[in-house]
DNA sequence: ATCTTTGCAAACTTTTTGCACCAAT
DNA sequence: ATTGGTGCAAAAAGTTTGCAAAGAT
């Protein structure tokens, strides 16, 4: 059920891409992950092992990985995006003044979709941006 | 009713700041400005009348404005984002495909406002980022 | 052999900052 | 006379791009 790197760098094969060093080592740190990600950190995770892998090749997968729909970047504030891999979707709380991030399941922004589709016929997808707040410690 | 200029420049001023030409025309094209400007908007309307103020003072002169409460800034995709005076504080619903934009009340967001605060004892400034996804027409 | 992908360096976009000067109080 | 505000130029932060070389198929 988690993410499996060997799935991903199936999808990746089969959608005409070649399969290197660096595309690899960055679906692995997507998967082994435990939190959000930069491109920042991704890079420092990825050069461990691959200490040449330069900061653009992590974009530039980041981007194919994006447009096969693998991986979602995400805003929590000002900054860096994170990334992290589309199965996992879920929401973000962030407070504002500690920068505490909650996780949210899918299903508590649902109704407010469907308002949103019912009155305005908009299509959400609120995934794109955090949620800005106060956490209760900094209320 | 509508944000009045005077107003604000009285609250800079209550406020211990010194009122100058370029802070007045930054008031002014707030004030003026009937949707979503970004700095570099107001650069250029600033500039229309003032054509020596610097982009650089417009971002100071927009923190000063936000640190007093009287101006928002909100991200509605990647790229600059954009400000408004604060009485006018309302949602926004972007699409990502055509980048049309749908201003939205407070009261729609009220109901998972209270839901975040319920659950998860967040308190959600749901104003900071736009909520993306598609109108009906990209759908 | 072909056509992607990569590393590197440089560009780019948006916003911030250091500093010497100017101007509001 | 102070002190805060300003223009300018440069830096910062995050991301993208052009190009020639390396690599996967």
């Amino acid at each position: 059920m988690a993410a499996d790197a060997e799935q991903i760098i199936a999808a990746l094969r089969a959608s005409g891409g070649r399969m290197t060093g660096p595309k690899r080592a960055v679906v692995t740190a997507l998967v082994e992950a435990r939190e959000h990600t930069t491109a920042e950190d991704l890079a420092a995770a990825v050069q461990r092992k691959h200490p040449d892998v330069n900061e653009s090749t992590i974009y530039r997968n980041l981007h194919i990985l994006e447009d096969l729909g693998l991986v979602e970047h995400v805003h929590l504030g000002h900054g860096p995006a994170v990334y992290h891999l589309r199965e996992m979707a879920h929401h973000h709380l962030v407070c504002e003044s500690c920068g505490k991030v909650q996780e949210l399941p899918e299903s508590t922004l649902r109704p407010l979709a469907r308002k949103l589709k019912a009155e305005y016929r908009f299509t959400a997808n609120p995934r794109h941006f955090a949620i800005c707040g106060r956490c209760e410690a900094c209320e």
